[in-house]
DNA sequence: CGGGCCTTTGATTACCCTCAATTTTCGTGG
DNA sequence: CCACGAAAATTGAGGGTAATCAAAGGCCCG
C-alpha cells in the first residue's frame, strides 16, 4: 500500500486544501505570507510541547499522526484527539500555561506559527480571525463527540465510533477511502483515547472483527460492513464537516 | 439563605464583571452598544435552542443555572457543561446546525446576540474577536477537564471533581464561597454530566458525606474538608482561570 | 537472532448498572 | 394549614461490563 505523500511546502497550500478549504483574498494572502512560520519535522513519539510549558506557538499539522493528551498524577493519561493534516493544535489564550501535551505518533511535520504574530495578524485581518474561530469550533465539535463517547456509549460502540471518526477525518485529509485507512495507533493509544484498558480494546476489536463490521490489523483499518458499523455506533459524520472556512465571506 | 441577585441590566456590565473581567476602550464599547442584544428570561427547564435548530444567536448567561447537552437516539443524554453567569453558549460556525441543546435548569436570564451582528462587529473590532477566542478557549478548558473526568477518573473522584469545579465557578460568578454554594442540580442531572446513573451518583454523594469531605443536600453543597476533597480529586483550579480577557491588550 | 513492544487470550475481581421498592421532599390545590 | 401527588432521594439485591492480574505468542528492528 502506501502512497500519496500529502505534504505541503507552504501553509497557504495547506489551508486551501481539504479539510480546511479556505478561500483567501489578496490581503489575507499577504497577511499570511508576512507570518513567521516554520515547518518542523518530528520523529515518531516526540513531544512538540509539554503540559506546563508556557507555549507561545500555534501548530497546524501538515503530515503524520499525533496526539493531544493530558497526563494525570496517577500515571494515567487521557488523549483528547489525534490531529491529522489540517488540524490545528494549541489555539489558546496567550500568557497561559498549557494543560495538555502535543506529541507525534508517527513521523510528523507541522507548521509552527508564533502566537504573538498570529495575534497581530488577527488584529489586521478580521476575516482570518473568523477562520480561526471556525477552526476552534471544529475542534470543539470533536471534543463534544469524544465526551459523548466516553459518557454514554459502551466500550464496543465507543471503539467503533472512534474508528469511524478517524476514518472520515483521514479521508478528508486525503489519507483514506470509504474502504479503510492506514492507522498507526497502538491499542494502548486507542485505550487512552477511549477511557479503556488496552486489553479491553483488544477484545472490542476482536468483537468488531468477528461481527464482520471492521477489521483493524497490521496498522490498517478495513471497513467490512460500513453501514452496519455506522448503525452500531449511531455515527453521524456531519459533525465532522463543521469548522471549514467554506461558508465564510 | 438566598441573597445576591447577580443580575446585570447591560451586557457591558456583565462582561466587565467577574468572571470575564473585560477592559474595553471606547471603540469597543461603542461596538458593543451597537449590537442588537436582548435580555431573555426562561422559566426552569425550558429549552433555549435545540439540537438540530439552525440557530443564529450567541448567548451569554446572566443569571441562573442551565445546561448544554446532547441527546442520543438511545434516549440517554450527555451534559457537556453547566454554564453560569458570564459563561457563553453557542459560539459556533455560522450556517451550521447545532449539535447540542441549551436549556435552563432554574429560572434563567441570558443575553442573546445575533450571530450575524456579532460577526459584523468582529470584522470591525479585532480586539473583541480576541476576546471571543478567549471565551472559546475557556470553554474548551472545561470540556477537556470533563473529558479527562469521564475517561480516567472513577465515579467517586469524578463526582468530587465536578462539585469542586462548579464551586469554583460559582464563586467566580459571585454565587458561592470557599465554604459552599447553592446547587440546584438533581442527581439525575449530575449523572448525565458524569456519565453515571443517578443511583450511583447518590451512593457517591453518600460516600463523600460519610468521609466528611463534602455534603450535598437540600440544594446546598457544603465543603466540610475542602483540602481533603481537593486531594481526593486531584483538583487543580488553575484551568478554570483560563479564558479571561485580563491578559489582553 | 535476540529483545522489546505490541497483541492476544484466560481467569478473576470490582465497579457500576439494572431492577425494584421505600422514603423524603416539594409543589399545588383543597 | 394540611392533604395529596409527583418528583427526587435513598436503599437493597443481583448481574454484567470492564479492570486487573498473569502469561503466551507475534511482529519489528537493530
Amino acid at each position: 500500500m502506501g502512497f500519496m505523500s500529502n505534504e505541503s511546502k507552504s501553509l497557504l497550500g495547506l489551508l486551501e486544501a481539504a479539510p480546511i478549504k479556505a478561500r483567501f483574498n489578496d490581503a489575507d494572502i499577504k497577511a499570511i505570507h508576512s507570518l513567521q512560520i516554520s515547518l518542523k519535522r518530528y520523529p515518531p513519539h516526540t513531544v512538540v510541547y509539554n503540559q506546563g510549558d508556557a507555549v507561545r506557538s500555534v501548530y497546524i499539522t501538515n503530515s503524520g499522526w499525533g496526539c493531544v493528551y493530558r497526563d494525570l498524577p496517577s500515571g494515567d493519561r487521557q488523549i483528547m484527539d489525534f490531529p491529522l493534516r489540517g488540524d490545528t493544535v494549541g489555539l489558546r489564550m496567550p500568557a497561559v500555561f498549557n494543560y495538555n501535551t502535543y506529541a507525534s505518533i508517527t513521523e510528523m511535520s507541522v507548521f509552527e506559527i508564533s502566537q504573538h504574530a498570529l495575534n497581530a495578524i488577527v488584529l489586521r485581518s478580521p476575516y482570518l480571525s473568523n477562520g480561526i474561530m471556525a477552526l476552534m469550533a471544529r475542534q470543539r465539535a470533536f471534543l463534544i463527540e469524544h465526551l459523548t463517547n466516553l459518557g454514554r456509549r459502551n466500550a464496543l460502540v465507543r471503539t467503533a465510533h472512534l474508528l469511524l471518526e478517524m476514518g472520515v477525518r483521514a479521508k478528508h485529509s486525503g489519507m483514506g477511502t470509504e474502504k479503510g485507512y492506514s492507522c498507526p495507533l497502538t491499542q494502548y493509544e486507542l485505550a487512552d483515547a477511549l477511557g479503556l484498558t488496552a486489553i479491553h480494546v483488544n477484545r472490542m476489536l476482536r468483537e468488531l472483527r468477528e461481527q464482520n463490521l471492521v477489521a483493524f490489523r497490521y496498522g490498517e483499518v478495513e471497513f467490512i460492513n460500513r453501514p452496519g458499523l455506522v448503525r452500531l455506533a449511531n455515527f453521524d459524520e456531519n459533525y465532522l464537516a463543521m469548522g471549514m472556512f467554506t461558508d465564510f465571506k
